[in-house]
DNA sequence: CGCAGTCTTGAATCTCCTCAAAAGGCGTGG
DNA sequence: CCACGCCTTTTGAGGAGATTCAAGACTGCG
C-alpha cells in the first residue's frame, strides 16, 4: 500500500490513520485519499466540503446489479461533498492519490451553490453529448474535457502538444460515455491512427490537434452516425 | 392567436399587453403565456423567478444549426428563472398556454437554490437514461416521467389508468431522448400493440401498464441492447 | 516467471438510422 | 359543410454503426 507520503514541502503537521483496511492522512488543511477509495468514508466527518486540489475522483452511482454508473470525472479546483452525493445517492471515488482541501466555513455556502451550478451545467453537457452522438464525438468530447483538466500535469509539450495522464480505465472511460469497452477502444485507436492523438502506454495520452478532436467533438467531423431529427416546428403547437 | 382568456375565477385582476405579435397576460400573481412562447421574452422583467402553476414548458439550447436541442421537460411545480437560462444560454419555451406565478422575493434564494438542485438531480437521470439504453427503455422512462408531472390532468381512470396530454411532438421527444422521430413513433406504437399504453388521438396518452414500463424503464425487460460494460474494477486503480 | 487484469483486434449480429411514401389531423377558405 | 394544403404521424425497406462474442497481446505484480 501506498506509505502517503505528505506532497510539498510547506504542509501543516499532519496525522495518519486507519479506516478499514486503508490508511488516510489528515490535517486541519488538507486530507489525502488513496486511489480506489471514497472521498467519503463514514465516521470521517461526512458533512464537509472539501475542494480538489490535487489528483481526480470519479462521481457515481451504485448500481442494482453492482455496476457502476459513472456520472462524472472531476479533477483540481472542483467542489465535492455532502451537496452532491445526497442527490442521487452517488460516491465519490479517488481514482489516483488526491489531495482534498477543506472548504472554510464561511464561505461553504457560496461554494456549494457555484458547485452545484457548475455540475448542473456539466450534466447537461454530457447529457447532450450522449444525446446523439457517434462513438468518435463522445471520445473526442471527453478527452478534450480531461484534457483542460489534467493537462498541466506535465505542462505543454513541443507544438502545442498536451500531455495527461488517463485516470480511467477503458471500462470506466466506457461507462461515462455510454460506450462499450471496445467501442472505446476502437475510437482511441482510431484517433491515434488518424494523427489526432498519440499514446504508446494506455494511460498517458497526448493530445496532437486539439482543433481536430474539436471538429469531431461538435459534430462537425465527418457526417457519422447523427441521430438529430430534422429541425423541430417553429412553434411547439398542439 | 389565443385569446388569451383568464382562466379560473379567482383571478386577480390582470392586464394584457402586446409584445411583438403576441399577447401576454400579466397581474401581480401570475402571468399567462401562449403556446409556442418564450417565458423570458426580453422586457418583460427577465430577472423574475418564476413557479410554473399549469402548463408545460420546455428548457432548451438553440443549435448553430437552427435546430433545437431540448435539455428538459418542466410541468407545474417548476421553478424556472435566469438561474437557469443563463447558465448554457437557454431558452424556457411554453409548450402549451402556460401560467406562471412570481416567487415572491424573500424566499427566492432558497427557492433558486433547490431548484438548481432538482435540475441537476433530472438532468444526471437523463445523462444516466441517454448514457446506455435501447429505445424502448427511453421512451418508457420518459412516458413514466411525463405522468407524473402531467398526469393530474384528468384524475385516474378506471384500473389505475392515467390519461395525460402530451404537449410535444413526436420530433420534440425524439430531440429530448436523443433519438429520431421515426424511433420514437415506432417505439410508442409497439407499447401500444403490447398493451403498456393506449391513444387514439397522438397527443393524449393512456397509461395502462405502469410496472411494465417502468420495467422497461430500469432495463429489467427483455435484454434489448444493454451498451452497459462488465463490472468495472473493483479499485478504478491504474 | 507466471498470473491476473487490461487493452487490442477480428468477425458476425443486431439495433437504430436514413430514405421514402402514405395516412391522419387541423385550420383555412370556398 | 366540404375541399384543400400543411404539418404530423405512421409504416416499410435498406444500410451503416455499435454491440456481442471471442481470442490474442500487453502491462504490472507477486
Amino acid at each position: 500500500m501506498l506509505d502517503s507520503p505528505v506532497i510539498g514541502t510547506k504542509m501543516p503537521p499532519s496525522i495518519t490513520f486507519t479506516l478499514g483496511e486503508h490508511r488516510y492522512e489528515r490535517s486541519t488543511e488538507s486530507r489525502v485519499v488513496p486511489a480506489g477509495m471514497l472521498a467519503f468514508p463514514a465516521g470521517l466527518g461526512n458533512a464537509e466540503t472539501l475542494r480538489i486540489v490535487e489528483g481526480a475522483v470519479c462521481l457515481y452511482q451504485q448500481a442494482g446489479d453492482g455496476g457502476r454508473r459513472i456520472l462524472d470525472i472531476l479533477g483540481p479546483g472542483h467542489v465535492v461533498g455532502a451537496f452532491l452525493t445526497d442527490l442521487g445517492g452517488c460516491n465519490v471515488l479517488a481514482l489516483t492519490r488526491t489531495r482534498l482541501a477543506a472548504v472554510a466555513a464561511p464561505e461553504e455556502p457560496a461554494r456549494i451553490a457555484e458547485a452545484t451550478r457548475t455540475m448542473l451545467k456539466r450534466a447537461q453537457s454530457h447529457a447532450l453529448l450522449l444525446r446523439g452522438n457517434a462513438v468518435s464525438e463522445r471520445v473526442a468530447s471527453c478527452l478534450l474535457d480531461l484534457e483542460r483538466q489534467f493537462g498541466g500535469e506535465f505542462g505543454p509539450g513541443p507544438d502545442d502538444e498536451t500531455t495527461f495522464t488517463l485516470h480511467l480505465t477503458r471500462a470506466d472511460l466506457a461507462d461515462w460515455l455510454g460506450l462499450t469497452l471496445t467501442s472505446v477502444s476502437r475510437g482511441l485507436n482510431a484517433f491515434k491512427r488518424a494523427g489526432l492523438i498519440a499514446f504508446d502506454h494506455p494511460k498517458v495520452i497526448t493530445i496532437r490537434d486539439r482543433e481536430g478532436l474539436e471538429a469531431l467533438a461538435s459534430g462537425q467531423g465527418e457526417p457519422t452516425r447523427r441521430r438529430l431529427p430534422q429541425a423541430a416546428s417553429p412553434a411547439g403547437g398542439f
